[in-house]
DNA sequence: CTGATACCATTCGCATACAAATGATTTCTG
DNA sequence: CAGAAATCATTTGTATGCGAATGGTATCAG
């Protein structure tokens, strides 16, 4: 059970070298997303990672339609649905029909909303530092320059 | 609409610097995920990425229990079940009981599971390869170093 | 040997994630 | 202006992903 595998073997001469599941950067990608979720909640329980983004980015720039929020925070139309509805029912944001555009719903922060958001930034800072405590200074921003890169 | 909001702007003497979801490392590591993932299915079209890493992993390895194929490619052990399911409805693997263990099941790959291993795989290096395209080969490089840290 | 403990697979519930289809509304184009 | 095309929100269906609970089996301690 060596830690880490033939760092240092060489290709065999003209041979492809074999396909190994944890060289893909699919796979590290999933791994190191999946510890990022765990130390998330870890720190906070009762909020997921797409609902607090979703709550920072109202907080950043303020009421969007439903859809403009999508491409804010990276997410399908169905998926923004399913995490403002629940954000909703909780209380933290209210949806207003938009008086010119009848198609669309802006999602704007309820006072208890932003109230909330204010509050977990700080945790929300702490868990961005836990996740990336394996690098240094560094490293670290080495990596967020090649992440957004690759985003 | 700047591509990059300044990156040099120091930080307001004394003052915490703003909290952008762009520059935490989960936003990115979601964003970055979910772009390897539409490359995936561009390209492996009939097969999702934890089923394949499934595939990869019992071709790399050998039959193993499901749980521990769950722990050799990160995955629940409720997730690894239906990922099973679903390759056992298509009679990519099959499950056989252990005969000293009465509690495990025995995953394995189907010959058809075999034959579609090794016909993906090329196609999997070039889903590898095309993820990493906005970088350079020691970019690239890099960026497995630290996410290996990271996971 | 036997009760406590650990392990394995399964199930349920909840929350993303996205494709595809739908209906309402708006904008664009001829 | 009228039809075409685009946009917005919604719904449905499929597939992760994990916590928690359950029941069967194996192992360990005394």
């Amino acid at each position: 059970m060596s830690g880490q595998d033939d760092l240092l073997t060489p290709t065999p001469a003209g041979e492809p070298p074999k396909y190994r599941l944890q060289d893909q950067i699919g796979f590290v990608l999933r791994r190191a997303h999946q510890r990022h979720v765990a130390i998330f909640a870890a720190h906070i329980a009762d909020l997921t990672p797409p609902q607090f983004a979703a709550l920072a980015k109202l907080h950043e720039t303020g009421a969007t339609s439903q859809n403009q929020l999508g491409g804010l925070i990276a997410m399908d139309a169905a998926t923004v649905k399913g995490v403002i509805d629940r954000l909703r029912a909780r209380g933290l944001v209210e949806l207003t029909p938009h008086g010119v555009d009848k198609r669309r719903l802006l999602v704007s922060l309820t006072a208890e909303g932003a109230a909330a958001v204010e509050k977990l930034i700080p945790l929300a800072r702490q868990i961005t530092e836990e996740t990336l405590t394996p690098l240094t200074q560094k490293e670290a921003a080495t990596l967020m320059r090649l992440m957004r890169k690759l985003g």
